[in-house]
DNA sequence: TTGAAAGCGATACCAT
DNA sequence: ATGGTATCGCTTTCAA
């Protein structure tokens, strides 16, 4: 491992000429700067984290972490690990704001953004799909702020960092766990947060894409609940009346579950084959009392750690990041391995 | 965040003698300790891993990494991740050292432990679980050098690091999954590598424990592979013969899980419900082929990162680990999110 | 027993 | 355009 004073040494300059090369900060001779750039080559010079860091201590870099919706108890788990992960990065002197937003309320993420661009290195946030943020996004990114998005993703951005799961591939899943653990002739009902949101959209496409080839499966009914109890609670007893038949529930988001699970202790129907996504509380509780038989996590705790990660290594040991995505797998629990 | 130079001029002391406190290296005057000690809790001192580890480079902290049996599929995905984090910690300074042994050699894995021991400040071990390793791990330990066991654990040893998963609870969880995938009149085989080995023998204690309370199941045999292809093929065979009336298997170690396959083949049995530790190659061939249904996975790469991050965290960083052991959850796969 | 000073590697800044 | 120097926080060594 070679240093920059070595290599200042073997070039015949000063650190500080080296430094503006690595760099690009210019004010070098072109000759010496193509010295130095062959040399760092043939020596396989690569800057050191740690002294990097050490150095990134005087620019006192900040990160913001922006949540939408952060009430929603999916979120929990994942902002409690930032949370816990960021006493330790404090420690390397990275200063964090939060901004834990309520409700999906587009102005107010706007006007969190406009607040923290002049005043932070690095964002993670999960972002409102509406072109009022993506503006303000790409705006931070030419700022040269390092963005990452966090378990959902804006498409018409500009260089960023995605960290969270493939909603698509969710669904599917959930569509062969069913056709495994459910009777043979499946009758589903589906209720869903809302069509308008990417990732239920790409969920529900993704399980409907695997029943389709099922000639002994079929969709009697997708309900929209807005991620509310009491709005799942009418949806279902509304979709079980209008259904005798069904034999099968997709909770496909977790919002609204307990209102679900209320309706289906209403009418008394414990026979029913019952998948969920993510192990929120209410999910879980039903799962004790043997009323949803398989839930799919969705990892929040360590999509929060990733992204956490990434901005860290970024702005503190300046690592750029491997990847532009990292997709986090959907995994299968049950009662035992909750 | 108060530094060592405050803290010592808050103290009227120079920072020589502020770093022997904290570091328990004597030659303080008491009363000069005890002050020291108070303003550093009402400070609320805390080091600077940054300045910790750049100073740590000047004693070139080496790590071993050494694993028994390497060559079964289970540990490619591991070590190929430990390998790729290797590269990323080298450039912090840390040296590793790998010892990839094949088989489980007892002798051989104890001459190595005695080879790195006097070169070494970390272990990362894959442990066989024998006297003779629990001897040479407590010399390393009471040498100071940090050790972490790595998917299995040694339980007679002194503090270390356990980082691995829960195997009961995998057998437990594996048994959950066939009741609710497989016939509701089970007829269930197992095959696994060797009831000597602890892991192994308690996911078959997890897995039978949860069948026991079900009147429709029966295991009707056990057979020992020793994780071997052809004696697996062999003992699937005979199995298949002796009870016509199975209808699914349990394959608890991934190793065998080829000539497992070959021998389902070869009886042309592709009615059978079948679950399997682990997605190696061959399981992931079979579960493409249908003949398999669903995985447990103990995420492999997962346990070799989160080894080196505490390895490194603590060579480089002086962060102890917060837990004594790192339960990885077991996971649930199917074609699907593989 | 204590203090002063020299690193560890990168960078910001000032003087040339 | 370039070099020199101080700095970030901690550890180690040498001198007193």
């Amino acid at each position: 491992m070679i240093t920059i004073k070595q290599l200042a040494e073997v070039c015949g300059v000063s650190r500080g000429t080296v430094d503006r090369v690595l760099n690009n900060r210019g004010n070098v001779k072109p000759e010496k700067r193509e010295l130095i750039l062959r040399k760092m080559k043939e020596l396989n010079y690569q800057r050191d984290p740690v002294g990097k860091a050490l150095a990134a201590k005087r620019k006192h870099p900040v990160l913001a972490v922006l949540i939408a919706a952060s009430e929603i108890p999916f979120f929990e788990p994942m902002i409690h690990t930032m949370q816990k992960e960021s006493r330790k990065y404090s420690r390397f002197g990275l200063k964090i704001i939060w901004k834990l937003l309520k409700g999906y309320d587009i102005e107010q993420q706007a006007q969190a953004l406009d607040e923290l661009r002049p005043q932070v290195n690095a964002i993670i946030i999960s972002p409102i799909n509406d072109s009022r943020i993506v503006r303000r996004l790409n705006a931070c990114i030419d700022d040269g702020i390092f963005v990452v998005t966090l378990n959902n993703d804006i498409e018409q951005a500009k260089r960023h960092y995605y960290v969270g799961s493939d909603y698509t591939n969710g669904g599917e899943t959930a569509a062969a766990l069913l056709q495994m653990i459910g009777p043979k002739q499946l009758r589903v009902g589906i209720a869903l947060g809302s069509r308008k949101i990417l990732g239920h959209q790409q969920r529900l496409a993704g399980f409907q894409h695997i029943l389709r080839d099922d000639p002994n499966c079929r969709i009697l009914d997708i309900a929209e609940t807005r991620d509310d109890d009491f709005a799942a609670y009418d949806a279902i007893l509304r979709m079980m009346q209008a259904h005798p038949d069904l034999n099968s529930l997709f909770l496909l988001s977790s919002g609204g579950a307990y209102g679900a699970g209320r309706a289906l202790q209403a009418l008394e129907r414990n026979d029913m084959t019952i998948i969920a996504f993510d192990t929120t509380p209410p999910i879980i509780e039903l799962m004790r009392r043997r009323i949803i038989r398989a839930a799919l996590y969705q990892h929040p705790r360590q999509q929060g750690q990733r992204a956490m990660l990434l901005a860290y290594d970024y702005l503190i040991n300046g690592i750029e990041p491997e990847h532009e995505q990292y997709i986090i797998k959907n995994e299968i629990r049950i009662l035992q391995n909750l």
